[in-house]
DNA sequence: TAAAAACCTGACCATATGGTCAACATAAAA
DNA sequence: TTTTATGTTGACCATATGGTCAGGTTTTTA
C-alpha cells in the first residue's frame, strides 16, 4: 500500500524490513550502537547478514531507521492540551501514557536513553527544533494553569523533566528494579507504580488526583 | 623471586593509575564500554596505549576498576537515618546530595546508567546483595515514618525510585536538557532544580519543606 | 652499589567485523 | 513468454582494535 520514497519495495521487502527493524531494536537496546553486531541482528531476524545490508545500506543506516521509527511514538494527548483543560486530568493522563510506553516498549525507551547519554549525535536538527517547540508550547500551558491558580507555583520546565525522568526510569532501569524487587515488574505492578507516581506528582503540585486515577 | 598477582605499585604507578581512571571515566561515559577505544583513553591521559595496558590488564579490567571506583561514591547520610529522624529533613538532604552528585560527577552517573541499561552484567553479586540490603533498610525506615503518621501513605520503594530517577536525570540526560534550555545547566540552575524537586517530592508526600531547603 | 622490582614503550599480531561483489532466484510488469 | 525489478546469499576483503612481547629505563630496596 504505502510505497517507500527511496527504494521501491515489494511485499517481501516491506515484511523483511519490519522484521529486521524489530530485531535491531532489541539488539541496539541491549548493546548500544557500537556494541551491536549486524550478525546478531541478522541471527535474531533469522536472515543472512548480507540480507540485512541489502535493506539497510549500513549499520548506521539501520540504526537511524530504528531511531526514526521510535521517535514517531513520542506523540501524546498532552500535545493538544490547552490552558482550558483540567491540569490534573491532563497530567495524570500524560503520566499514564508514558508509563504504558515504558511497559510496552522498554527497548525503544532504552535506545532513546542511550542516544541522549551519548550526546544525541544522531538526532536530527529537525527533531531537536520540533522538540524545543513542543516544550515551549507545553511550558506555556502549564504556566497558564499556574497563572490561573489551578496549580501551585512550580517551574513548568522542571516539572516536565521530573515526569519524564520517573516514567522512563521504569523502562531504562528495569534491570535494577527487577534486582531490587526480586522479580520483573508485570502489568499489575506498573499500574500501581503509575498510581503512586500520579499521586506524588499531582499532590506535589497541589492538585487532587481525579477519581479514575486512584 | 616471583611476586604474586597483586602488583605492588610505587608513587608513579598510583598517580598514573588515577590519571588513567579519570580519562577512562570520561571515555566510557561518552562512548560506553564497546564504543571506547583504549587508544582514546591513552590519548586523553597523554600516555601510550601500552602503558594503559600495563596498569590494567585489559579493557575489561580497566572498566571494572572505573566501575568499582564509582560505586564507592554511592554513600549518603541517608544510609544512617532512622525512623527517629525527621523525614522532611532526611529526604531533602538526600535529594540535595544526589543532585550535587549529578552536578559534580555526571560521568559517573552515566556509566552507572549505561551499565544498568545493558542489564548490569558487570555489577558484582556482592554489590547487588548489598544494594538490596540497603534498599530493605531504607524502605523500613520510610514505612516506619508512614506508620508514625509523619508521612502520607505512599509506597516507599517507588518513592525511592522516583527520587533516583529525577536526580539521575540531570546527569544522564544533560544533553537533552541543554538542548531544551538552550544552555548548559550551571550550579545556579542546579540549585533551583534541587529546590523545585524537593518541593515536589516532599509536598507529594504530605511533608512541609524545611526552611533551609526553600 | 648492586640487585630487584616497578615502570615504559615501539613493533607486532590475531581476530572480529563492517561492508563489497558477483552470481543466482524469484516476483512483477510488459 | 520475455524482460525487468527486486530479493538472496556465499565468498571475500580491508581495516580497526585488543592485546602480546621483548628489551629497555627508572626507582626502590637491601
Amino acid at each position: 500500500m504505502t510505497q517507500n520514497k527511496t527504494t521501491k519495495e515489494g511485499r517481501v521487502g516491506a515484511q523483511n524490513k519490519q522484521l529486521i527493524l524489530a530485531a535491531a531494536e532489541q539488539e541496539f537496546a541491549k548493546n548500544g550502537f557500537k556494541g551491536t553486531r549486524i550478525q546478531q541482528v541478522a541471527d535474531r531476524a533469522q536472515l543472512p547478514k548480507t540480507n540485512v545490508l541489502y535493506y539497510f545500506q549500513s549499520k548506521e543506516g539501520l540504526y537511524l531507521a530504528v531511531l526514526e521509527q521510535i521517535l514517531e511514538l513520542w506523540n501524546s494527548a498532552f500535545d493538544q492540551a490547552t490552558s482550558l483543560d483540567d491540569p490534573a486530568e491532563v497530567l495524570a493522563n500524560y503520566i499514564t501514557e508514558k508509563m504504558e510506553f515504558s511497559l510496552t516498549r522498554p527497548e525503544a525507551s532504552k535506545i532513546f536513553a542511550l542516544e541522549i547519554i551519548n550526546g544525541a549525535p544522531n538526532l536530527s536538527g529537525f527533531f531537536k527544533e520540533q522538540h524545543i517547540a513542543w516544550m515551549t508550547g507545553r511550558v506555556n500551558v502549564v504556566q497558564a494553569w499556574i497563572d490561573q491558580g489551578k496549580l501551585n507555583t512550580c517551574d513548568p520546565e522542571y516539572l516536565l523533566f521530573h515526569i519524564w525522568a520517573c516514567c522512563q526510569h521504569y523502562a531504562d532501569f528495569s534491570a535494577q528494579i527487577t534486582q531490587l524487587k526480586g522479580k520483573k515488574m508485570e502489568r499489575l505492578e506498573f499500574a500501581k507504580a503509575t498510581r503512586v507516581l500520579i499521586k506524588l506528582i499531582l499532590n506535589g503540585c497541589g492538585l487532587t488526583v481525579p477519581e479514575k486515577y486512584c
